[in-house]
DNA sequence: TGCGTAGCG
DNA sequence: ATATACGCTACGCAC
């Protein structure tokens, strides 16, 4: 037996690393033994994080506790996957730091299926976030093991993962290539990989008396692992990528970047994503640019290349002046370039064997609990144009549903804070915009009158002010300062809830607790901000609600992606309309005396169809 | 790593 | 006393 040892907050600790059968052995009656004391941590060690990638590796799969761990070498195979297989299938109780990876992980190469795991399994990464979902950059802890373990355990644990980096280089290796090829055997990667689940394991109880002492209710914790799960299914699901299409698409985007690129060449710009080039060359050409950035640059961003290029934001021609032929070239190939790193490339270097693209979907993302999609980011694919979006498809003989939340935002609000005349106007089925514009412009209100209630009724919930709401809509300032004005008289409500919840988090530490009972961190200079946080949580937790209501009527298999207020199905084209409208019900409900109600947008085989794409 | 930028709800 | 647009992911450059 390999054994390493260490010492986590002033306790020695033990990570014993089996290399035979008898070993193994040994491994077993521990983890027998300690799988009955309490939850097992959990972890595992890969060749890297494309989970789905033809020649992606288990490496090493860790078990331990408060001051021991066990990790057993999987790679090797035989009866290290055996012995690693018995505890993974019979422990009653798991603890994992972000356990949709190991889920995915152990169910694509071990055969455990999510379906058996995660209903054991109690995430730490989810507690942390319920403690406080914010990032170490926005003044919180972090919800990394890491941070985590350095805050509550023990300031000088190491960092594992920063470390082994480290480690990386002196074997002349990196961090693409290190997780990978490091030896099996190499003491540091053993040390590491046990002292993870031993700091999991410390980190639980503190996490758990975290959330009793904060009055964190556990039907919030069982709801966060719902969630999870059903994202992770989705994730090994994935979406069927349209490989011809996409290898078509980005060689037409390659070809577009290096058109333009050679035009920008032509008058002195080398590097058309350098904008300190490209304003040179701008100023040279006898350009004014006026706009600075925050530090002070010289702007020359979308909007202001658009304007030179005379177009609008919708590229169409102006006709307002000479057509600056730089600014027109680095637009496009700015454009062409990006969006062919950002998605056709990212689609087909993630595609799996089946052609699937399996994005990473984490449910509890956001400070506000909002979920996010990264490799790749689905959620913010171009919808201006389906030409990306094309490149992905419903399943063989499926069509793709999207379903949006109606005005979800807004009937949020009205529910939150009981705004009466608002909820009358959503319950009546009436254009919540159109009813504004009546109450604050009388019944002749025109359609710029419409466009100026919308925008004050988004700045609401964003917390913005006149002179951002008149930029957004275009409005004169003084017609948006009316409007607001008048818009809170009709809506008293708002304000009287927004100093409501300011109170309550000045009260509290500068959190505000949502409906749900989550804990919404505000910034101090900030607090304004409260609003859009109620707001923005609540309207997450619809959205996870409706996905859970979604499994319960069996929908999950056809579910492929939540886009905050969106939920995106492959649905079989023989019933479309009926799962539509069955995902439409599962999107339908009240809260809080507020009918909260979906649409269904039933397209064709790609993603693009529903964005104007012919197939 | 910070900044500037572009994409989304 | 008054007013403040919110939340993300990702890429490339410059340091």
């Amino acid at each position: 037996m390999q054994q390493h040892q260490h010492r986590i907050a002033g306790e020695e600790v033990n990570i014993f690393v089996p290399q035979d059968r008898v070993d193994l052995d040994v491994f077993l009656e521990w983890a027998r033994s300690a799988a009955m004391a309490g939850p097992l941590a959990l972890d595992t060690e890969t060749t890297g994080l494309d989970i789905f990638s033809p020649n992606y590796r288990l490496r090493t799969v860790q078990f331990g506790t408060r001051d021991t761990a066990f990790v057993v070498h999987w790679e090797r195979g035989g009866h290290f996957q055996e012995y690693a297989l018995r505890v993974l299938r019979n422990a009653h109780n798991f603890t994992i730091h972000n356990a949709p990876f190991d889920w995915l992980v152990l169910g694509e190469h071990a055969g455990i299926p999510l379906e058996s795991l995660a209903p054991r399994t109690i995430d730490t990464k989810i507690l942390a976030a319920l403690v406080d979902p914010r990032q170490p950059m926005e003044g919180g802890i972090g919800t990394g093991l890491k941070p985590l373990s350095a805050y509550y355990i023990d300031p000088t644990s190491p960092d594992t993962q920063g470390d082994l980096t480290a480690v990386f280089r002196s074997l002349g290796l990196t961090k693409a290539t290190g997780w990978r090829s490091i030896p099996l055997g190499h003491p540091t990667y053993n040390l590491y990989a046990g002292l993870d689940v031993i700091l999991g394991s410390r980190i639980l109880p503190i996490l758990v008396s975290e959330l009793d002492r904060l009055g964190v209710r556990d039907a919030l914790r069982q709801y966060e692992h719902e969630i999870a799960r059903i994202c992770a299914v989705m994730q090994r699901t994935g979406m069927v990528l349209d490989d011809e299409y996409t290898r078509e698409l980005d060689a037409a985007l390659a070809a577009e970047a290096e058109e333009f690129a050679a035009v920008a060449a032509r008058y002195g710009v080398e590097n058309i994503n350098s904008t300190a080039q490209v304003a040179e060359a701008l100023l040279g050409m006898g350009e004014r640019l006026t706009e600075r950035t925050a530090s002070g640059a010289v702007k020359v961003d979308k909007a202001v290349l658009l304007a030179l290029a005379d177009r609008n934001m919708q590229w169409e021609p102006l006709g307002v002046r000479r057509r600056n032929p730089l600014a027109e070239a680095v637009l496009r190939s700015k454009r062409a370039g990006k969006w062919r790193s950002a998605y056709a490339q990212t689609f087909l270097d993630g595609a799996d064997l089946r052609g699937r693209v399996h994005p990473n979907i984490n449910s509890l993302q956001a400070r506000t609990g909002r979920m996010s999609v990264t490799g790749p980011a689905l959620q913010t694919l171009p919808s201006s144009d389906w030409m990306i979006r094309r490149c992905l498809l419903a399943d063989e003989g499926h069509v793709m549903v999207s379903t949006d939340f109606a005005a979800v935002e807004m009937c949020v609000l009205a529910a939150l804070a009981d705004v009466k005349r608002m909820k009358e106007a959503i319950a009546a089925g009436i254009d919540l915009h159109n009813f504004t514009a009546g109450l604050v412009y009388g019944e002749g209100f025109t359609k710029a009158h419409r466009k100026i209630c919308k925008g004050v009724g988004f700045g609401t919930v964003y917390g913005g002010g006149p002179v951002t709401i008149a930029r957004q809509t275009g409005a004169p300032e003084d017609d948006v300062r009316f409007a607001q004005a008048k818009y809170h008289r009709v809506y008293p409500e708002i304000k009287r809830t927004a100093q409501r919840w300011q109170r309550e988090a000045y009260a509290s530490g500068m959190v505000t607790v949502s409906v749900t009972g989550r804990r919404l961190p505000l910034d101090r200079d900030r607090a304004y901000a409260v609003v859009n946080y109620q707001v923005q949580s609540a309207a997450r937790d619809c959205l996870g609600q409706a996905m859970i209501t979604m499994e319960e009527a069996g929908l999950l298999p056809y579910l492929r992606l939540p886009i905050h207020d969106e939920v995106l199905a492959s649905v079989p084209a023989t019933e479309a309309e009926e799962l539509a409208r069955e995902i439409e019900r599962c999107m339908t409900f009240d809260l809080m005396g507020v009918p909260i109600s979906a649409e269904a947008e039933i397209g064709g085989r790609s993603w693009g169809s529903l964005y104007g794409a012919d197939y």
